[in-house]
RNA sequence: GGGCAAUUGGCGCAGUUGGUUAGCGCGCUUCCUUCACACGGAAGAGGUCACAGGUUCGAAUCCUGUAUUGCCCA
């Protein structure tokens, strides 16, 4: 028989299953239509990315689900892989070429992007690496890659479709510039940050009358070059005349009109703006609507061009402060204050974006939203918090085009060429036929136009019906059933599969989809690099254990907000474990005596009150971890199995138990082995959760189970026959008794050794027999020698008391009078308490209107509060002298 | 500026349709190295449920307002 070792190796264990499962294939999945199918693809992680905090909880997430849904039966697919992130990939291979003292520009394309796969092939992925230590039950032989051959064919194919329905377009639109690495931005790529600035208020003179001027403020003056107009309010008393006359743009000395639109604040700076449609979002709408000229006045790095005279080649920080002095020198700045606004930043390069004028192509979104935004107020995807419905509503209804079309050379190049002397497009997944006449489009696609047809291209979707209907994987898996995924990217990637999967497939791509906490740290800030408080999950797992994280991130995930995360805290998850493992390894200690023993006899032993009550305690948490896991209550889930192993089973059942196996070792057999059989499901429950320790010591428990694994076991089934909620009270009354006791003898300062005698008056004759019972236990685990007696016979010597609902607990002692006296005390303040509850419970009961409106049950409930109290009172009042 | 959340003992959180003497974990105090576990056991202290109104027989729970914090969108 197995030993269990006195400590959780975790280090060669977790090695031996990751090995185990992944040699034998344990969680390859293929199409079994005898079996409902659970499937899962797993958010694409950055091909450049590495495993933080936020990856654990998010794997450990779909983990559970995956695990716990195969131990039900189903024929359960997980598949892993990663997207090829265009924009930090570019950045890194650039980086490292920079270090050579070369730029991307020194090589052709070709050249380039032969540096960016070798790149990927060395560095890239070591986040999967990763993911594998975290025990993720992926099918790995499944694994996809964004640039791979058959997702490279999808992602054409879309835009090729997309282009021929006319949803894809080529435009001049005002775009987020990054000036850094030269390339356009979508919306979702780029946050605001505030910072100081200052407000300019500088004079225009008008046209015609140039010694009469308007003012206006901006926080940008280096733009003025690109002003092709003045803005105010229409409802603005003081500027509605000078509507339609004109302005001279200072400087350039450009005329442009004065017009009326509603856009501008009358209580912003002066309540006159200038208009520059090439370099400001809101601008560019108001130029949209009045007709203005576009000026483009920067360079693709962000300085002025020729547009700006005497002020090209300057870049727009330096150009800021030249204009204003100019400005100055010609009295033409009025004032500057201080002004703190938001300023966007692009998330990858972190350079301050430019909005600039250029030709992209974008995705009409309108027409594929619709659909998309349906199935989510229909409730066929169900968002878990349910509020996200409402975020996501809100930005599908106010949808804009996006931008797909990013200025990188790393991704899938756009499917358009030009010819060379007509300038005609051709748009198709293959290159026209006389290659030498045209051109191709230099841009690549956005890294999310990929991963947005994610659900169905890693299944070899085409878009072909006929190749389509004969894929049984692609039938089989789609739609997946189970999504999770932080709420950032609810925008960037959640609805776009939506939109995708409806377009391209005909069904939504998956059915629940669970938005995971946002990992902060102990203070409750973000995790940063330039703060240093992410803590490096490797480095937690090396000195917790896996399993120790993975429980302790579920364990603290509350739904729907942020997880307050410290390293110190995976201390939750190791004690489980170690708890965890200790009462496995008592069992098995025991096991191990009771085996070797001789002459045992039958066991035939009928289930007691501790076995039954265990069982139903069992049977609830089965049924409370099924609702939590159904509702996506992660962290009720691991609380209510912590709960039960803990509470329930560690610190009553096994103590019981203890006394079992010294009364009855006759029996002895019969009860560990129940025990186990207990342990046993407590193993499964938690397999989702902790597979590397269960999986150990699924296999310590019993033998014979080398080639099995607890994974794929059945999970324990919850049978409402085993609840049994009389006795989950009885033994809640036993615990309060041996409670009480083990607080009279601590108060009266009686060692824990000294065995005293101990009087149990019971209130009844079911409670009579229940003690007649449990008395040993009640012996053992106080250290008494207790009596059940009728209250008549109870010797008048000094005795501690202590009052319970059912029962009086006498127990006797040589009390000094100093500790008698504060005994007393204690009576009385308990005897105060008691008669406030009461006078409470009386109002109550005496209100008419209570009595009335309440419903019956309520009243009940009270009515039996109030005979209780009464009790206690009556018997404490006799013990105060 | 608009929207969405949160506010419960020192800290982190439960409290799902209003009816508990408001729970849990960590931390804290006292005792215990006794034969699964000190990453442990036993006992204990600690809360006017952010504030102000309202609805109700009854509010931590529902409504309104205020304050503070966080997130998203512009």
């Amino acid at each position: 028989m197995k030993e269990i070792p006195p400590k959780y190796d975790y280090k060669t264990i977790e090695d031996k299953w990751r090995n185990f499962w992944e040699e034998r294939k344990i969680y390859h999945s293929k199409v079994n239509k005898e079996k409902q199918k659970f499937s899962v693809v797993i958010p694409p992680p950055n091909v450049t990315g590495i495993l933080h905090i936020g990856h654990i909880l998010n794997n450990t997430i779909q983990d559970i689900y995956c695990r716990w849904k195969r131990m039900l039966g189903y024929e359960v697919c997980w598949v892993p892989g990663m997207d090829h992130a265009g924009i930090s990939t570019q950045i890194m291979v650039e980086k490292s070429l920079a270090q050579q003292g070369k730029s991307r520009k020194d090589f052709t394309r070709e050249e380039f992007l032969k540096f960016v796969w070798d790149w990927k092939e060395k560095h890239g992925g070591i986040i999967l690496k990763q993911l594998r230590k975290l025990g993720v039950s992926v099918d790995w032989s499944k694994e996809r890659f964004t640039l791979d051959e058959g997702l490279s064919k999808a992602v054409k194919q879309v835009f090729v479709d997309l282009y021929k329905k006319g949803l894809i377009y080529r435009g001049k639109r005002i775009i987020n510039w990054d000036p850094v690495t030269k390339t356009a931005l979508s919306d979702d790529e780029i946050s605001y940050k505030e910072v100081k600035d200052k407000l300019y208020y500088i004079k225009y003179p008008l046209f015609k009358h140039e010694d009469e001027f308007l003012v206006i403020a901006t926080t940008r003056p280096e733009t003025m070059f690109g002003d092709t107009a003045v803005a105010v309010n229409p409802d603005d008393e003081r500027y509605k005349s000078y509507i339609g006359k004109k302005i001279i743009v200072p400087l350039v000395n450009r005329v442009v009109p004065i017009i009326g639109d509603s856009y501008v604040d009358m209580e912003f700076g002066t309540g006159a703006l200038k208009i520059t449609p090439g370099h400001d979002m809101n601008d560019f709408d108001v130029g949209q609507r009045h007709n203005l000229e576009i000026i483009n006045i920067l360079t693709e790095d962000a300085h002025l061009n020729e547009i700006a005279g005497e002020f090209q080649g300057l870049d727009v920080n330096t150009a800021r402060t030249r204009v204003v002095k100019k400005l100055k020198s010609l009295k033409l700045l009025e004032k500057e204050e201080p002004y703190n606004h938001n300023i966007a930043i692009a998330d990858r390069s972190q350079a301050v974006i430019e909005p600039i004028i250029s030709d992209q192509w974008f995705v009409k979104m309108d027409k594929l939203a619709k659909p998309a935004i349906e199935v989510v107020n229909k409730g066929l995807i169900k968002f878990h918090p349910e509020r996200y419905v409402k975020v996501y509503n809100h930005w599908m209804e106010n949808i804009r085009d996006w931008c797909i079309s990013r200025q990188l050379w790393w991704g899938h190049q756009i499917p358009i060429w030009y010819n060379k002397k007509t300038g005609e497009m051709y748009c198709d997944i293959n290159p026209p036929e006389n290659p030498e006449n045209w051109i191709q489009d230099e841009d690549v696609l956005d890294t999310w136009f990929s991963s947005w047809l994610w659900p169905f291209s890693v299944f070899n979707w085409e878009n072909d019906e006929e190749k389509n209907k004969n894929n049984e994987e692609l039938n089989y898996y789609y739609p997946t059933d189970f999504l999770s995924t932080a709420a950032d990217i609810i925008f960037l990637w959640v609805a776009r599969m939506i939109m995708a999967g409806l377009e391209y497939m005909g069904k939504i791509p998956f059915k629940d989809v669970y938005f995971h906490s946002i990992i902060r740290d102990g203070k409750g800030r973000k995790m940063s690099k330039t703060l240093g408080n992410s803590p490096d999950p490797l480095e937690v797992m090396e000195n917790y254990g896996t399993d120790a994280l993975r429980f302790t991130l579920i364990y603290l995930a509350p739904i729907g907000n942020d997880v307050l995360y410290d390293v110190e805290k995976t201390e939750i998850g190791r004690n489980f474990i170690t708890k965890l493992w200790n009462a496995g390894r008592f069992l098995m200690m025991n096991k191990k005596n009771i085996y070797s023993m001789k002459n045992l006899s039958e066991d035939t032993l009928n289930q007691d009150l501790i076995d039954r009550w265990i069982i139903s305690r069992l049977n609830h948490t089965l049924n409370e971890i099924t609702t939590n896991l159904n509702e996506f209550r992660l962290n009720e889930y691991t609380k209510a199995l912590y709960n039960f192993v803990w509470s329930d089973f560690c610190d009553w059942y096994i103590e019981c138990l203890k006394v079992k196996i010294n009364l009855n070792k006759e029996y002895s057999k019969s009860i560990i082995d129940s025990a186990i059989e207990i342990y046993e499901q407590i193993l499964k429950m938690l397999h989702p959760a902790i597979p590397f320790v269960t999986e150990e010591l699924w296999h310590l428990i019993q033998e014979g189970r080398d080639d099995l694994s607890i994974s794929k076991s059945d999970f324990p089934q919850f049978n409402e026959v085993n609840i049994n909620l009389d006795i989950e009270e009885m033994f809640e009354e036993f615990k309060e008794i041996v409670n009480a006791v083990r607080n009279m003898k601590i108060e009266s300062m009686i060692p824990n050794k000294h065995i005293c005698d101990l009087y149990i008056i019971a209130s009844d004759e079911l409670r009579n027999k229940l003690m007649s019972e449990l008395s040993i236990f009640i012996n053992s685990l106080c250290k008494v020698n207790s009596y059940i007696i009728d209250k008549q016979n109870l010797k008048s010597v000094k005795y501690i008391t202590r009052v319970l609902s059912n029962y009086e607990l006498h127990l006797s002692s040589n009390l000094d009078n100093e500790t008698n006296n504060a005994l007393i005390n204690k009576y009385k303040q308990e005897l105060e308490k008691l008669e406030n509850y009461l006078n409470g419970l009386d109002k109550k009961l005496s209100n008419k209107e209570f009595l009335e409106k309440a419903s019956r049950e309520v009243v009940e409930r009270e009515k039996q509060k109030r005979e209780e109290t009464i009790k206690k009172i009556n018997k404490l009042k006799e013990l105060i002298p």
